[in-house]
RNA sequence: GGAGAGAUGGCUGAGUGGUCGAAAGCGCUCCCCUGCUAAGGGAGUAUACGUUAAUAGCGUAUCGAGGGUUCGAAUCCCUCUCUCUCCGCCA
C-alpha cells in the first residue's frame, strides 16, 4: 500500500514511477476521489460532534433532574442524518481502500527501464560454467539414473508438477536445507524460526499476495479461509504485523526452511520436465525487517548471503537487477540470483532478493520507534537463501560425472555423512 | 469434541448506561529536593485520521473484532475471534 500522504501530495510523480512499470494509475481520479472522502469525513465528523454535544446536555440536564425532552426532540433527526453521511462515507472509503490496494509499489530510482526480464541488467558473475568432455543429462535424467528422482509416482498420488524424490537424493535435499539454515544462522546472524505453513487471508494482504494474485495460491476447503504459503515471507514477515518495535530492536533478521505452495496458474507449459517448476518445493527464505535509512543496503547484504550459499557450493551464477516491468507488485527493488544450469545452457532464477520498502509494513502497521519519537513504518526485505529444489537441479546437473554419478562439493559433504559422490545403483 | 472463565492504556488493575480516553498503582520521561546507584514532592506519559506552518491547539474514532438497542455504550443484546482452566482425544 502506497503512502495516502505522498499520493496526494504528488499525483503525478506516482503516475510517473508506476508507468514505468507499465501500471496506469489515474491521479485525476485519485484527487476526486479523495476530496470526495475528505469532504464527507469532515461532514461525519461535524455530525458526531453535533450529537456528542447534545447527549453531553441531556445526561447533565437529566442529573440535575430538569426536563430533558426539549433537548431530545432537538436531536431528533439527527441520528438519520448520521447514518446516512457515514454510509456514503464507508461507501467512498472502501472505494478507495480497495483501489489502493491493487496499486504497486513504488520503484527506486536506480531500477532499470524495461517491459519484461528480457531487459533485466546483469550485475555480475560468479564462476565460470564448467566444460564437460561428455554428452551431459539434464536434472531429470541424472536424478533418475540415480534411482532418486520419481515423477510418475508423484503423478498417481498428487497429479502433474510433485516429485518423489528417494534415497540419496532426498538426503541430498535435507542436507542443503540444514547446510543453508546453517550458514545463515551461524555467519550471516539470522534468527532461525518456525512458522505455520497454513495463513488467513489478512496475512497474505499484509505481504501483498492478496487481493490481486489469489488465482497463484492453493486455498484450503473447509469452514476457516486458509491458504497454503507461496513463500516463507508470508507467515515470516507477519511476526511484525501490528507490532510497534523499539529501534534497538532493529534490524530483525530471521531464517526460515518451509514448502512452498505454488497453483501455477497461467504458466502451463512452462518449465512442465523437472523440478523446475512445482505445485511443491522446499525453500529456505532470508527476512529483515530494518529502519527506513537501513533498507538499501540491507538489500545488498541479504543478496550477499544468498550468493554466498551459490560461492560455498561452488555454483556459477549471475546477479540480474530486474527491469521496472519485471518488478514484483510488492517490491521497490529486485536483485535475482541465477544459477548455471549446463542441461539448458542457460542461467535460471534461483533466488529473488527485494526491499519492500514500507509497501508491506503499511499493510501490516508494523512499525517501530526510535527514543520518544512517534511509531514510524519498517522497512522489510526478503530473498530466498535458497530454494532448494532449484538447488537440488543445479548440483545434478553442475556435478554430473560420465558414468552417471554425481560429486558432492566440499562444502556439503559433512552435511550427507562425509560422503563425496552420489552413485546409481548397480544394474 | 464437552464444560466453564476471561479479553480495558507499556504492565497490574478499577469501572454495569451520562462531562470515561477511561480511577489507582507500577514502569518510563522531565523538573524540584537530597553530600553520594535510597527516600520524598511536582508535571507529563496511547494510536490513527481530519484541521493546521506545527509531532501547538481543536475535532472524530478506538476499552479483543463486527453488528444491534439508545439522545448517549468500556458498561445492555447478538455474532465471531483469541486466551486460560477442567474433561475427552491425540503427535
Amino acid at each position: 500500500m502506497l503512502d495516502p500522504k505522498v499520493l496526494r501530495a504528488d499525483p503525478a510523480a506516482v503516475a510517473a514511477n508506476l508507468a514505468r512499470r507499465g501500471f496506469e494509475f489515474d491521479a485525476a481520479r485519485f484527487s476526486a476521489v479523495d476530496a470526495e472522502r475528505k469532504s464527507l469525513q469532515v461532514e461525519v465528523e461535524a455530525l458526531r460532534k453535533q450529537r456528542n454535544d447534545s447527549a453531553k446536555q441531556i445526561g447533565i440536564a437529566k442529573s440535575r433532574g430538569d426536563d430533558a425532552a426539549p433537548l431530545l426532540a432537538a436531536v431528533k433527526d439527527l441520528g438519520e442524518s448520521l447514518d446516512a453521511a457515514s454510509e456514503r462515507l464507508d461507501a467512498v472509503q472502501i472505494e478507495l481502500d480497495d483501489w489502493l490496494a491493487g496499486i504497486p509499489n513504488i520503484l527506486a530510482a536506480d531500477v532499470p527501464d524495461g517491459a519484461d526480464e528480457a531487459a533485466n541488467v546483469e550485475i555480475r558473475r560468479w564462476g565460470a560454467p564448467r566444460q564437460f568432455d561428455f554428452a551431459l543429462a539434464d536434472h531429470v535424467d541424472v536424478g533418475e539414473r540415480l534411482g532418486g528422482l520419481h515423477f510418475d509416482a508423484a503423478a498417481k498420488i498428487s497429479g502433474a508438477r510433485f516429485a518423489v524424490l528417494r534415497g540419496a537424493v532426498a538426503r541430498l535435499q535435507r542436507a542443503l536445507v540444514q547446510f543453508m539454515l546453517d550458514m545463515h544462522t551461524g555467519e550471516h546472524g539470522y534468527e532461525e524460526v518456525y512458522v505455520p505453513f497454513l495463513v488467513e487471508p489478512h496475512a497474505l494482504h499484509g505481504t501483498g499476495q492478496l487481493p490481486k494474485f489469489a488465482a497463484d495460491l492453493f486455498r484450503t476447503d473447509g469452514d476457516r479461509e486458509l491458504y497454503l504459503i507461496p513463500t516463507a515471507e508470508v507467515p515470516v514477515t507477519n511476526l511484525v504485523r501490528d507490532a510497534i518495535l523499539s529501534s534497538e530492536d532493529l534490524p530483525l533478521r530471521f531464517v526460515a526452511h518451509t514448502p512452498c505452495f505454488r497453483s501455477e496458474a497461467g504458466s502451463y507449459g512452462r518449465d512442465t520436465r523437472g523440478l523446475i517448476r512445482q505445485h511443491q518445493f522446499e525453500k529456505v527464505e532470508l527476512v529483515q525487517i530494518v529502519a527506513p535509512d537501513h533498507s538499501s543496503d540491507a538489500l545488498e547484504a541479504l543478496t550477499g548471503h544468498a550468493e554466498a550459499v551459490l560461492q560455498r557450493l561452488e555454483l556459477p551464477y549471475r546477479v540480474v537487477a530486474l527491469a521496472s516491468g519485471d518488478v514484483g507488485f510488492s517490491a521497490a527493488k529486485t536483485y535475482d540470483l541465477e544459477v548455471w544450469l549446463p542441461g539448458q545452457a542457460a542461467y535460471r532464477e534461483i533466488s529473488s532478493c527485494s526491499n519492500f520498502t514500507d509497501f508491506q509494513a503499511r499493510r501490516m502497521q508494523a512499525r517501530y520507534r526510535e527514543g520518544g519519537d512517534k511509531p514510524a513504518l519498517v522497512h522489510t526485505l526478503n530473498g530466498s537463501g535458497l530454494a532448494a529444489g532449484r538447488t537440488l537441479v543445479a548440483l545434478l546437473e553442475n556435478y554430473q560425472q560420465a558414468d552417471g554419478s554425481v560429486v558432492i562439493p566440499d562444502g556439503l559433504r559433512d552435511y550427507v555423512g562425509g560422503a563425496s559422490v552420489i552413485r546409481p545403483p548397480v544394474e
